[in-house]
DNA sequence: ACTAGAAATGAACGATCGTTCAATATAAAA
DNA sequence: TTTTATATTGAACGATCGTTCATTTCTAGT
């Protein structure tokens, strides 16, 4: 009795976030999004209701993306710790070159908005929080396994890490090209709290 | 047989940065600066030519005033390193508080901009490096002084400061409340490449 | 006081913004 | 095959965008 759905959700989000990713909230028009997702106005407000409404989506959509990234690195690698660091490198080198911004879509939209729009800001700030909980969930299991030692605060060094990420990834768009950015992330975990 | 200008041009641009730095590029419309600057279209374009035109007058400021804000403390302190502890404290913990955004304009404008825009892209990783220069200088002045060992690379000292204070601020925004951060910056000044 | 010339004004421009909705196309149920 | 419900379309909306320019206001030099 129903007419099923004829786009792939899941393929128009993941264009959507490649769009906003590289131009912004702000710096994407709809009409831009209509073009890259190959859907008409009324769809995509069928679907998504507006223009935060699929926002919302995308930041969600990557969230999902980066913490898959890290399941897999840390699964991947021969010990929890080198994964984290070959997460971090897919981050800031490998993303540096091919994705849409080489900063975080995260980052970007925590700088980015204001409380004009809250409730994608607060979206935004949440899935920061939710992937430093899996950074600490992944340096507690690599504690467990006697690869960092009982007295390091795992809570600390999450938190470090995002620091350090966020940092990374704003110096080296300023900075693109010719610099050690393997040897930096390097040191990174030859330093304290690590 | 000319009628000089009325308007305080520092007195302008000073508070269009602070509309700029706090709603970004695209984010701040030419209506809202003409409210917040009192001025009316035409006076503007006559002043500064376009959108464009002034915000980049205002990344100048902006730099400048840091530049500034820099010298000062290096000055008022005991000693250069106090200076610039003192420095990165008013940035992170003063400003969170009380400036138009808690980041910093220049690592909000790298990653919000394209090369849509790559004037004022350049402008400011150009501002970005400038100061990073400053921090270098004085930072080989505290050699001199036999502050910092002979032995540290004052380049990558600079670089080091730059990168945690824009990991710190974005951070601190999307965290806001609650972070020990004067003790986290008394951390940056007790680890290497320190 | 007069006047020349620059500064300041603000209505208005075409373009584009995010969004709506009546009309159309389509696929499943009858 | 017909019916029915929903997915999709795209022209069009009012609002706002960045910008222009004919006009007015003001001041310094005569």
């Amino acid at each position: 009795m129903t007419k099923s759905t004829k786009f792939d959700r899941e393929q128009v989000i993941d264009k959507a976030t490649n769009l906003y990713w590289q131009k912004g909230f702000h710096g994407t028009s709809m009409r831009q999004l209509q073009d890259v997702i190959d859907m008409r106005p009324g769809s995509i407000y069928a679907a998504f209701g507006s223009k935060e409404g699929l926002f919302k989506e995308t930041l969600a959509h990557y969230t999902q993306q980066g913490l898959l990234t890290l399941e897999r690195c840390c699964t991947t690698e021969h010990s929890i710790l080198a994964g984290l660091k070959a997460f971090v490198k897919e981050l800031i080198i490998v993303q540096a070159e091919q994705a849409p911004s080489s900063m975080c879509m995260l980052a970007k939209t925590i700088g980015e908005l204001t409380n004009d729009n809250s409730e994608l800001l607060d979206e935004a700030k949440s899935s920061l929080k939710t992937i430093e909980s899996a950074f600490q969930t992944q340096l507690e299991k690599a504690q467990l396994q006697g690869e960092i030692g009982l007295d390091k605060d795992c809570a600390l060094m999450a938190r470090h890490l995002q620091i350090q990420i966020a940092g990374l990834r704003t110096y080296s768009k300023a900075y693109d090209g010719q610099l050690p950015l393997a040897q930096m992330i390097d040191q990174i975990f030859d330093s304290p709290p690590f």
